[in-house]
DNA sequence: TGGTTTCTTGACGCTTTCTTGACACCCTGC
DNA sequence: GCAGGGTGTCAAGAAAGCGTCAAGAAACCA
């Protein structure tokens, strides 16, 4: 299966290594494994993963070594696990690029959490409480859409799928996206999409068979003008 | 002053407040305050802060709250800061769309460094990775392609086989690397790669005929200028 | 409970995109 | 000149994707 994300544990100790796999395959991950920090930056190169687990503590080379070199040309995000508790060694872990750190022993929902985070992160947006493009308002703060000065009534899911397409006005949201965002995980008709897509459409948009907000990326999703 | 970075300090006891904004000030933040939820949604909206420091032990509502109905609309990072070391308590808070959690006590280091790692990530995540050669520019992050700053629309398979010349530009792509990585393993129909290109320079080169862009090698496969 | 709104699903027609075939072209060598 | 491999362009049919309508199901709200 090449379906789940890609997550690279690095860590010299075969148990934990053992440990890590069987939790974050059983929550869908397509897990990789490195012994040291040689082996790290290669399966990097080799496996492009999404997000990384490191051991600071690694026979070859630093933990917070390996986090410097990676973050010369990779920005994929890095979780640092360690026994060391001193807050230097986390200031230095954190500012050598990690985004974030755990010690020993840890909870693994807590561990799934933080991957969620930073995973979460990667997508950015923007950061307003009002948005604005051309005639269309929308008041995140009040749940207010407006078209021409005119108050416009949308149901829940339309308002849903409307503040993610702000939150990343100008980028194109995949289907798979919205889809997750919009109805969670698990789903992945589009076919509901398109019907909501175009309900919304016929509320926003002065002329719906050529929109002006919400365009159509064939074959891939939909993107707010801006 | 107006030149520091604006935060938030929401914690219902002076004292902590008192310290947060000592110590933030001392590092060139303008710091604001909030005694409860009400107060700091409110804060949000008139100050826009950068960052938002949260305690989840506040009178009139749940730290937790605050971070729900904060996520409806901005996404200004939020590092919590909590008494309760349970992990459920840091999984509904992280997931409710907290960026970090710290217990008390912590070192005043350690939270300055995880604000410099929030913070970083929101810049990373803002300036976008865009190729450029000549008058063509490609904006992955917007899945944008431009030719003479005039958008060009290009199709699921055209972006593609651009996305994976330009990973490569400069550098001879042969037909079967393309093949490959376009269409899978197992294509070896050259044909239908000459015809993607065709189209594709039809759209992007001024002189399809000449083509300053995408560059043939002839008997190996093509090379994107740079 | 009944009535209303909202969501989901299916059907259908339309548009875009992909694939394939036909053919002209440009070299190079004979 | 002409044969032949590699290449570029055009057009047409096939396939996939998309938008709309409508009806039933589910959720919501007095």
């Amino acid at each position: 299966m090449e379906t789940g994300q890609r997550v690279l544990v690095v860590d010299d100790e075969t148990s934990i290594r053992r440990y890590l796999h069987a939790a974050l395959t059983a929550q869908g991950f397509n897990v990789y494994e490195a012994a040291d920090g040689g082996e790290a930056l290669n399966a990097v190169l080799a496996h492009r993963p999404e997000l990384i687990i490191l051991d600071l503590g690694l026979p070859d080379m630093d933990g917070i070594e390996v986090t410097r070199r990676l973050r010369e040309w990779s920005q994929t995000p890095i979780i640092i696990l360690s026994v060391r508790e001193a807050e230097q060694d986390k200031i230095a872990a954190l500012d050598a690029g990690a985004d974030d750190y755990l010690t020993k022993p840890f909870g693994t929902g807590e561990l799934l959490a933080r991957m969620r985070v930073v995973q979460r992160r990667q997508v950015t947006g923007l950061n307003e409480p009002v948005f604005s493009t051309g005639n269309l308002r929308v008041d995140f703060s009040r749940r207010l859409v407006k078209v021409d000065e005119k108050e416009i009534q949308l149901t829940p899911t339309e308002y849903d799928i409307l503040r993610i397409l702000v939150m990343h006005a100008g980028k194109v949201l995949t289907h798979r996206q919205l889809l997750r965002q919009v109805w969670g995980d698990g789903y992945d008709d589009m076919h509901i999409l398109r019907v909501n897509i175009s309900n919304l459409r016929a509320k926003l948009e002065p002329d719906p068979a050529r929109p002006t907000y919400i365009h159509t990326e064939a074959g891939v999703g939909y993107r707010l003008k801006v």
